[in-house]
DNA sequence: GCGTTACCGTAACGTACGCTACGGTATGGG
DNA sequence: CCCATACCGTAGCGTACGTTACGGTAACGC
């Protein structure tokens, strides 16, 4: 038996030169010669990894999921509240630093790319609703008051600004700093602060 | 002199089928030939309308701007409170009805063609900065007792928040359905109405 | 050390892209 | 009525894409 080889590590590899051409080339600019040259390999090799083109995007959609949720649960588990666990998840999901940026445009492209691919839709859906599930968990944590109604609807508008500053911060970074993104997220997280019921 | 065309018109037509393709195909479909057909000619008379493919995006990605700017204008005059103007303008630049929604695939399109693209980027940012701007005024109206600061932090927050819902809403309407959005704005919102100094 | 065989680089295929050049066509002025 | 000309459809250019087929190559069992 000759010559065998690493497929995992060849998957990862490959994923991060995606991950790593999307971000600087934007989605126009993600095509397999990139992605190979990228990775100091060939189209050959590619193909021989995965499938087709579309097969090498959905492993790199679910290494952006893994990543994102290991950062997460690294966030969850250190903080030392309920309160400061949301605090810490939201944070880390927003993207303040050049290499959270990075991320976001990724993001950006896959979301585009979910437009016109329903696999790939699929998988944004299933991995954003996991993220609202997480976010709605942990506002269950720190406002056990409230209705589980209210737990939904206030993830639904945490996921939104923290999504949405990354969106935003992706294309201007200037105007949505690290400082603004901290704000608006103390912000939006005042509500479970006082006296409310959650409704409004 | 003879077969004269209405250039303006033309450029309309081409822009509203830019804006039909790309919210159907997304932006890798959204190419010169497709355009054409959808327009009802042929990529001949598209490229003697536009000089390339980016005049065409920068003319249909202005139409945008102006389409959703003018839809703020009417929201903002026909409300007779500050607040209600405010809510009003969020409330039409969020994606409830599938109209909108296509609106917000198109956005979205336009967002990941400017993560490559220089001078969509440039737009992309003066029109939000624009949308900014609106809405740091409205609640400079509404909140007249608040810092400069605090209004700009403000708008940042609640942009954040229709955009986000708007990218989320492009994929998964179902769960950022109408009324979730309605909430969330609602709630987003509630930070102008108690005796807060809006610093967090 | 050698044969076998999984592996992957090379090269090219077909397709579709943005864009261009040219010739037919329709329409205004005389 | 007809000529002149602005207009645009047709056809094709060059390029780059995703994908494929094949032959060379390197490594493991014996």
């Amino acid at each position: 038996m000759p010559r065998r080889r690493d497929l995992a590590d060849q998957q990862r590899r490959l994923s991060a030169a995606t991950w790593s051409v999307l971000a600087e080339r934007g989605l126009p600019g993600l095509t397999l010669r990139a992605v190979a040259e990228r990775a100091g390999c060939t189209t050959g090799m590619v193909l021989h990894t995965f499938a087709d083109k579309q097969a090498l995007l959905v492993h790199a959609r679910e290494l952006l999921h893994r990543r994102t949720g290991q950062r997460a649960d690294a966030a969850q588990a250190d903080a030392d509240s309920p309160r400061a666990a949301l605090r810490a998840v939201l944070w880390q999901a927003a993207s303040p630093t050049e290499e959270k940026r990075e991320e976001a445009r990724v993001w950006v492209g896959f979301l585009a790319a979910a437009l016109a691919d329903p696999v790939l839709a699929d998988l944004h859906r299933a991995y954003n609703r996991r993220f609202l599930d997480r976010i709605g968990g942990l506002v269950a944590e720190v406002r056990p008051d409230w209705p589980p109604a209210a737990h939904a609807d206030t993830a639904i508008s945490l996921v939104a600004v923290v999504e949405g500053l990354n969106a935003l911060a992706a294309v201007d970074p200037q105007t949505y700093s690290e400082e603004s993104q901290r704000v608006a997220i103390d912000a939006a997280l005042t509500r479970l602060s006082r006296g409310s019921d959650g409704q409004s």
